[in-house]
DNA sequence: TATGAATGAGGCTTCATTCAT
DNA sequence: CATGAATGAAGCCTCATTCAT
């Protein structure tokens, strides 16, 4: 797992400036030029590390998402090992900080997921880590369901939920920033995950609450 | 209540344009050529109607928040009167179709929210329509609150996931299309208002359903 | 004479309209557009008075110069009856004030050089008043030098001198404000006037009159 | 002091070729195309060099009073040390041949003097140079002054005549050819200033030289 | 006369990408 | 590896001029 060759590093560096550029001025305008000084590189020495300002764009999506499920796996080893705590956990990962507890990487993100509705190449990327994540958040749900003696009915919607709630929410804390309150994300999404998870029947002739 | 100058028109006809270029390849790759040919009109006219290519985009987010609110209204007045009824009715109007009933105003509106972080004059166009849903928002639920015997605290944070579960939708929709079952968003949110709603503790010694 | 028929007016209007864009912009960037906005009139109007843009410009170049005759003629009128007198009432007329006591007019009149050096039509027009005036200066020099008994040699390099010293006024007036002191030229210009005549020799023993 | 770099040359290029096409159509009809053409270089290449077409322009004035500074000082160093002689010297390298000798240059001084009047960046490189050949003026005057016995008053008003009669015969010399006599300007001017020293009071009963 | 829509050319600038050194 | 010069294609926007009404 020989990571961190001097060309990992440069592409690490360009990765980054691109996510520090795209922050701020979206991915079209972000120039190799200006990539290239915020990553305190040669512009040309950019086309040695990747073909074209596309490849960028997909590692940086590969990036941001390692990332994301970096936090969550640690969220999880410092969690309890109940199921709900470990659902909240996930909560907590994804929403509690968003990904990379970094406005730059939320803002990229939201532009990343505009980007994917059209290039092919960006979506299949941003498209597996959805998926991947939509997988685990079925296999907490499941996990709590069952653990409460609920019905495992409806998954994938519940899943589909949750997860376009965490990608709303970056929306929001980055297109209207204020119009929310703060913190309100975490702590709310716990709730209505409760109340969902609630409101499936039980399994076994026990009354469902609604 | 003279409608549809010639100018209004064309006006019309430029922001129906950039629309459908938009939903095809984003809003920097919208150049005012493609935007003229699908408006059918000579690029050098588009610059006679809008001093710039953002002030059509500014023009589209209104046209665009204005559809929703149509729509809204409609369904509003074809739904019962009842208060969850209505707010059933809110849900169906912003997710049961998207903005517009129409795939391409969705993506549209998907790359809207990347570029409201950038450009302060798209921001400003779609905060508004955004502070105005969310008090819609915030009047239904405090609506059915009412209307059911909870106590109403907790609004805005309420709204707001709602709010982010919304955008959500639209991204998941048009970013990772098939990962999320169809038609999945309308019944699971109506769901989560329902769980959300009913973890509200009760005004007046009632028990809470918990 | 029958002058300022409707058409005349409107004329009038359009080349005070130029003056006031191109002292505000330079002559390339004073676009059809901005002279009917300053005229108060549409923009299709123009090029009913006017073949074209540089017809404009030509016309106003005749303004100026007629304003600034104008002018002259009434010092003159209003001037005793020496020959001195005369020729300071010249000086007085052209440099005491400028091109129409007008700031617009004398940032104008610099542009109006620097186009009449690559637009023949614009010299063309430009040429006959500077040949105008500067008929008028050897004429006014010639009486004073006559009536202060100097040879009469050399006039045309004096004149020129004063003209170019009038032109270059203007230039440093506009382009360099507050780098020349206030209201320096017209005295200036006198004495110098004065020094050169009495640098003509006497044209039989008499003494010069200072 | 090693001069010439690749890019210095290259911008060097630009500058000359600026005054090329400046010469032949004035600033604004002077496109980066044909600015590119006359340097023979590839026209994208320009912006490598100059972040906008003011940036040449403005490159252009300060290598134009580079010019005339130099020739200045040559003249300066060729000519008898009295003090009279080196004003005559100021006076050969400003007008005996105008900015560089080069008529294109000429065209170019005036056409930058009407740029001046609306680009405040032009302006400021403009007036720099104005504002020390001015005192270039006054010291030379004074000098002449000194050194003549006479007093020293009024510099500053007699220096900007000087400059303006300058600033004049280059308008007069391009604008209006043929119109002024041929090399009237270098003598008539010496003999201007001959004039305005020579009716400077004496400072202490003295005669003047004449 | 008057309006303002329409045309089409051209200008400045940006930029991804290639290449010589 | 690294540099930064070079290329050529667009892109946005401005504008003089024409034209239908």
């Amino acid at each position: 797992m020989g990571r961190a060759s001097k060309g990992e590093e440069r592409r690490a560096q360009i990765i980054l400036a691109l996510q520090d550029v795209m922050a701020e001025k979206g991915y079209e305008r972000a120039s190799i030029k200006s990539i290239a000084q915020a990553a305190s590189i040669n512009p040309g020495l950019v086309h040695h590390y990747f073909g074209n300002k596309q490849e960028i764009l997909v590692s940086l999506v590969e990036d941001l998402g390692q990332r994301l499920h970096t936090r969550y796996i640690q969220q999880i080893e410092e969690s309890e090992d109940a199921p709900r705590a470990r659902l909240f956990a996930f909560i907590d990962a994804y929403v509690g900080l968003g990904p990379g507890a970094d406005p730059k990487a939320v803002a990229c993100w939201v532009s990343i997921g505009a980007e994917a509705i059209r290039q092919p190449e960006v979506r299949e990327t941003f498209m597996r880590f959805m998926r991947d994540t939509l997988e685990q958040i079925k296999l907490r749900l499941t996990e709590v369901l069952a653990d409460e003696g609920r019905q495992i009915t409806n998954i994938e919607a519940l899943a589909s939920v949750l997860l376009a709630s965490i990608e709303g929410s970056y929306t929001l804390a980055m297109a209207v920033p204020g119009l929310t309150p703060q913190g309100y994300a975490s702590p709310t999404l716990k709730q209505m995950i409760v109340g969902l998870i609630e409101q499936q029947p039980l399994r076994e002739g026990k009354e469902s609450s609604t």
